[in-house]
DNA sequence: ACAAAAAAAGCAACAATGTTGCAAAATAAT
DNA sequence: ATTATTTTGCAACATTGTTGCTTTTTTTGT
């Protein structure tokens, strides 16, 4: 485990430091998304707020992590599978967000639809966010 | 046009002031979402940051205007169609996001297409953001 | 049209979030 | 092991968002 988080800083030609082994072992501990703020709560008493944000930012760059949209003003950050390198990602799996638990998901399988546009405009990513209720909160009623 | 403003507010039982006008104005005359950031600047001169804090919140409340997820810290909005009311947004269009202008639109004619969820998920609303090029900005290559 | 009641605006203070430059420390390269 | 490079932490600052309270504006009822 220790060394797949070395591997895969090694492999993006990241130096191997005490945050970016941190955060990026959060990310593989963890099913759902993480926001900023989660990141800083789970590791920030070891790490300045400065060097998870830059570590964040590089992570992207890398194609390590990818970034969710939502509308509450806190982006959320889960990892790519590998099919991401470095300037590109490809992601055309579909997101989750439970409106009970509050996680959101990457619904890895679930690619996204195809949309046909108006005249005039053209498509170069899609981005899609299903709210709802996930199966861990799934009410036991019927 | 400024009548139309004030029948709008009234319907929505708000009281009539110059910051809900002039907000609202904004909106009506513009294609594209807005940013609060975007209202700040453009009416933020004559007001005070929390009335725009709180024009926005009470005109989402109110189904008045609705807000579009994005990745980049900053929640834009944008007026909603008819069959929005008080409490229940019915929005089911999506949004289209020009990575050349920056401009976010609502294109209301595009319905979200129904998404097969994994077992356990069940879906209450969907989010489409389409990036790419808008019909503005559409390079005058072929 | 006026007075009383209700609602909204503005102000101040604060909290949280995000950014930048630079010196010190850690990591990588030779 | 020493040097060069990269990253970290710190401090200071900028921006964004929130809250309580007083004053002003709008609405309501007469």
């Amino acid at each position: 485990m220790h060394e797949e988080i070395k591997d895969m800083l090694k492999k993006n030609n990241l130096s191997i430091t005490g945050s970016r082994e941190k955060i990026l072992g959060l990310f593989l501990n963890q099913e759902g998304a993480l926001a900023h703020g989660d990141i800083e709560k789970k590791a920030g008493e070891k790490f300045d707020r400065v060097t998870v944000y830059r570590t964040l930012q590089i992570f992207v760059e890398k194609g390590i992590i990818h970034t969710i949209p939502t509308a509450d003003n806190s982006i959320r950050y889960a990892l790519c599978k590998d099919n991401c390198s470095e300037g590109h990602h490809h992601d055309q799996h579909i997101h989750f967000q439970c409106t009970n638990c509050h996680n959101t998901y990457c619904l890895d399988d679930i690619v996204t639809p195809d949309i046909k546009l108006p005249k005039g405009y053209v498509s170069s990513h899609i981005e899609v966010v299903v709210e709802g209720t996930c199966k861990n909160c799934k009410s036991p009623v019927a």
